[in-house]
DNA sequence: GATGAATGAGAGTTCATTCAT
DNA sequence: GATGAATGAACTCTCATTCAT
């Protein structure tokens, strides 16, 4: 369990990230956005990686749990996408500054540990939709001149684009009402006709 | 126009980029890499800023320079389409650095110039799809029960990351390869039937 | 006196000091070894040096009972010399930690209050060998072509070096069996003929 | 081959570990006392180990060469002794910052590379003042009475401790005066009669 | 008698950059 | 066109210690 500081930390360095990349995220930054001295931090973290991780964890922790939900219950898989997307939608607009950082790999290289942490996730995730994709094609739902694995590519591949191009492109939408429409886009392409 | 040295030195920096990520891009990483000390550096790139805006420099000059290729001619809207995507999987082939930094927007953080920059290139690349997709859509090549604008999002949200899983995940088959079929998908996807 | 808690603080701080040096006794490895927390140690020493103190306080207080046991007996000069040796041995294999701190002031080089402590502990013990070492040669036990300073020199410093060298060299025999053919040699380095 | 500054830093970090012990060779301390900035250290020595690892290998090369030119000419046992004490006492007469270093193994604790260097200086110097020993002892000139190991640990832990104690103990004499005398006195101790 | 949370000072080290040569 | 030496700022992290509970 989480203490409520190591909350506050993992949300803060998040917002750092938002606002400055990862170079921003500095523990003298970290600790000056919190209002406490830099070592304080280490009583709630032993080290910068550790809150990385944290961050990691928290991430896995996150979609698995949206994609366990999806799973586990009797949706057809055109609303499990659907669900998919519009969590992910809500989750973005809550907490704009999760944006930047979801899917974007490449700020954690630091370190060995967090590169298999990140591959890991990405894989798993990659799975699961795969998954909710072959059910969806044995159903006769989904389109299966198309292979499970590239529609899943596709799926995740525009939702991804989507997002990362809302935070540098302006809109007259919101995130979720444009992403509403998108969605419509997707089922359309991916259905069986 | 580029002396040779400065070529050298935008190229190490995308493999340091490409290895260590945008941490491992240091002056001292850069100067030993190349074999001369850190102040030679200084004699061609009057910063790590200037270098990292040659690096986008380049990169805008490239996709820009496929872009126009494929709009001047007379294909098919399908056809540019096939021939961007191949030309990014033999670009990446060729220079696998390049992949980790292509589609990495959020490494080019640290400087206002650079985010105005990274946001142009997207910006532009966006649009330039989006004309040819429609153009399409003019031609009854392309579906038009969806927007060109959401096509593009399905298009390069794919292309990019198909790119990205590339470097995560490994693969029997070469890019190009595995790209040649992702490619027949996105066809039968985009297609007027 | 003493209590538990303060005792078991310098025994401790003892084994740190013997594993890592002077480096390696901080309040956090002090306290982590003991099993409380880093303020607790406070509620029983008022600062490390306070510690440190202590440690040189135990020395002292040692080392001065068995001098003084050595020289209000009736023992002869070389006898109390075998019995010094003898007694240092034990007490070093008894805790090896001690091996490491006992002969080694310049681990206690902080403060002053240090400094004074150690010079005074080393003075005292260099007044009692001598003191022992010149009633010897009044009795006519021992070699009088050599002053009584310079054969506590000799004496205390062949103990001294190969206390230390069994630190460091691996030897067959154990430091007590060693140490008893050591003693023989330097009676019969120190015995008048 | 040292540069001028590494030898100064080398140097003046002796200073250091003199004045206020190993506690006090700070990068800081090292630096302000030199003259120059804390990173300018860093041109000449890759890290604080490696200043340490340049001390040890200094002695080592000094002692070393003592000994050699020692072993090497025909001078009696006695003579190579003698000299060695003068040897020693005229470097630190020279640099008294050598004292407190140079017999104070327990200093280098912080890195397994540096417990392994000191270790290895001292199982040599040891061989090496044995094979002087074993010689003398061959020719008749030293007593046989006592193993060659033994005299050896006899007449540098009396060096050691003498060396040692003139740090802490106040003299009339200067240190070379006072070790000629002792010097006498080691030699009455394991010449042969 | 102990804890959790925090602090000011300072540790070693790396950064981009400058300057004289 | 390059080097050696240096710098100020910033980095992650550890230190002994304090304080409210």
């Amino acid at each position: 369990m989480k203490t409520e500081r190591q909350i506050e930390i993992i949300e803060v360095a998040l917002e750092l990230i938002s606002e400055k990349g990862i170079q921003g995220l500095t523990i003298k930054n970290l600790s000056k956005k919190i209002g406490i001295t830099e070592p304080a931090i280490y009583r709630h973290y032993d080290s910068k990686t550790d809150i990385l991780i944290a961050i990691l964890d928290s991430f896995s922790k996150n979609t698995q749990q949206i994609f366990n939900n999806e799973l586990n219950n009797s949706d057809s898989a055109i609303e499990k996408i659907e669900h998919l997307f519009t969590k992910h939608f809500a989750a973005f607009s809550a907490k704009p500054s999760l944006v930047s950082v979801i899917f974007s790999e490449e700020i954690f290289r630091n370190e060995p540990v967090l590169i298999e942490k990140i591959s890991e996730v990405i894989r798993r995730n990659d799975n699961m939709l795969i998954s909710i994709l072959t059910s969806g094609q044995e159903n006769n739902e989904l389109r299966t001149d198309i292979s499970a694995q590239h529609l899943s590519t596709i799926v995740m591949g525009t939702l991804r684009l989507f997002v990362k191009k809302s935070r540098f492109l302006e809109s007259s939408k919101s995130l979720p009402e444009e992403g509403k429409l998108l969605v419509e886009s997707i089922k359309r392409i991916i259905i069986k006709e």
